[in-house]
DNA sequence: AGATAATCGAGACGGTACGTCCCGTCTTCCA
DNA sequence: TGGAAGACGGGACGTACCGTCTCGATTATCT
């Protein structure tokens, strides 16, 4: 993301509106209420926790966080994206191995860790809601498809890779079977497996 | 489970309990019931799915469901494995290319057809409810990944793929692209996606 | 009310709707719940008490409540008529000063009783909700006016009223002043005021 | 209130305590507040009418409303004070019956006309609400009740009634049937009553 | 054939969370 | 400083499901 981008916005909360008059809202009550969800997602999990018992916690009326979320799954979604960043970051060394495997170990890191939820209620909800699907897509995966894409053409281009590479299909190689996996084996991941990746189709 | 064990009992429903009086348990009734609760799960969704909807659409009482399944993961569980049959089917002609190929093709049918939703909607669901995630494995694809293991073995062995290939990751990375396109593209799939991954990465 | 009517019917609870299948409804609830709402309606008064706390106080769900009653309204009185009877009851002697005396005197006695709030109710929103008029009307007022109207039309006939009397006003004129009174006076009522009533225009 | 007091002050509205500096208080903003809550109390009822709605509907912000009133009732009291003049006015001819006859005419006039439905809810009211009752009683009845009291009294003194008259009784009588009568027939009052009365009661 | 017993649809039951509304207080900015 | 706007904690509203329970009415099987 660069620099110029604040982008700090909350990606689901509720507008405010532009209201010009009237008392503005607290970012201290959102915080709080936002700490308290994430308590609860943590320790109750997201089917268990409720909307009613996360204002409680946070002291807050449940008014006050219905006017900032409609409903569960955005206030969970704002609850890990303030404390959270998918920082992958993805570099361009002119090693297409060094470089994926650095980047597939940071989607590691990313999925084993908090994050991990966050992405498995991103992919339970985004088929039935388009829209958050198109949020997480412009937020986080369209910047990290074009990276993914770019580093493997130049790999091509530099000679690295075959002529005949079919490069969107290899650029998505890597996330696929990170997630799939991670998908499929409910949460956990094997620990070589982006080594393994970067053995089989990047060398 | 013994191989001779002929498997048409439910996985999940509880038992009758060897009744030795009293009126049997309809089985009509229970096919009716799973049909509304396959029919719910793909049109509401997991979460947002009742009981008491189920019940109510398929014209049975609340009573008449719990008595089979304790709750929610297990009745659609038993659905699924009623109602469905996602039989792509794996053969071995010698030619990894052509059969890896056809399998895809097949698989492509399937997610884009019917079952596709309920296929969707599996894998949305399973990072959520681990229960789930087991009982499709178990039902359907740790068949299907023995047999794609097998075929790429077997191209190994006969010398058609490279001695060091990854087995497990290359019979996984086809479903984990159609799959990952999949629900990344909102349940649409490119036309041509079997064929460039066979050209990409068998052949 | 004549004998031959039994009535015993709530006024104003829901119908079961005629409910040939299913659990019937429990007179033991209802029974439990309208004690429950008495005794809120006595301690907390009408605008304070609440419909959860009585549910609460019955050791029953909303629902329970709902079920039956729409509103507190219907609630309270079905929680008065339980344990109430308005039943002054009307005889005719031949001496019609002292009928509408003893009349008035058992009138008093229910407005200052605990029927003085169901009274204060009804007469509170019969403006409001014309069909709990109608039902006031049907159960109790009529009746009784018809009974009064009798009384003095015997008494016209017997000559110890004028000849030129207006019956119906006549007949109109305790209630009146009685409810007229205990309704300026905030729910008090002189001692003496029957028997005025009964000097002034009766004798 | 001592008799040298202007009295055009509020009877219930809070003080704006001398406010030595800043902008004043704007009487503008006081009337359509009231206006807005005597609208309201008459479409919608006491219990049902809200100070959030009221405040709304006259564009006022809810604290100027809290700023003027403590609570509903006296916002009522004052909306009430403010705009009612139920000005049946009583004249002493020396004829008891053409001049009771002229007041209940006029008090027909008034039930029948535009403030009916707000003397109604008055009435509804007062039983649940005491301080309602004693505004009005205090604004609007006592000095009526007295006029026809001084009313009745010369007439007994003139001997045109009895000198056993019951004065206090004789003088409530007419508006205690109009009332009655009034409420009891859910707003309509029929159109000879007043002769009726009279009639009956005064010659 | 009759008794026995578990089934069936229906729906009431005590609960719990939902999302909305209003309370009366407060905080902010504008005039 | 008054006023419009509206956020705040609180709490009741009426609704929807939960999973359990009762009800009368069907079925089968076992005497």
């Amino acid at each position: 993301m660069t620099p110029s981008a604040p982008a700090e916005m909350s990606t689901v909360a509720l507008d405010a509106g532009l209201a010009r008059g009237g008392r503005p809202r607290s970012k201290e009550r959102e915080r709080e209420i936002l700490a308290a969800a994430l308590h609860a997602l943590v320790t109750e999990g997201f089917d268990a926790m409720t909307i009613e018992g996360v204002a409680a916690a946070a002291g807050a009326g449940k008014a006050t966080v219905y006017r900032r979320w409609h409903n569960k799954i955005d206030l969970v979604i704002d609850a890990i994206g303030e404390q959270v960043a998918l920082r992958a970051e993805i570099v361009d060394t002119g090693d297409i191995g060094a470089d994926m495997r650095s980047y597939l170990r940071q989607l590691q890191r990313d999925l084993l860790g908090p994050n991990g939820a966050l992405l498995a209620t991103f992919m339970a909800e985004r088929l039935r809601h388009p829209a958050l699907a198109e949020a997480f897509e412009a937020q986080y995966a369209s910047e990290k498809r074009a990276c993914l894409r770019k580093l493997v053409r130049r790999a091509v281009e530099r000679g690295a890779l075959p002529a005949d590479t079919d490069i969107d299909l290899l650029a998505g190689v890597g996330p696929a079977l990170m997630v799939y996996e991670f998908v499929q084996r409910g949460g956990r991941l094997p620990r070589d497996l982006p080594d393994r990746i970067v053995r089989q189709f990047f060398e």
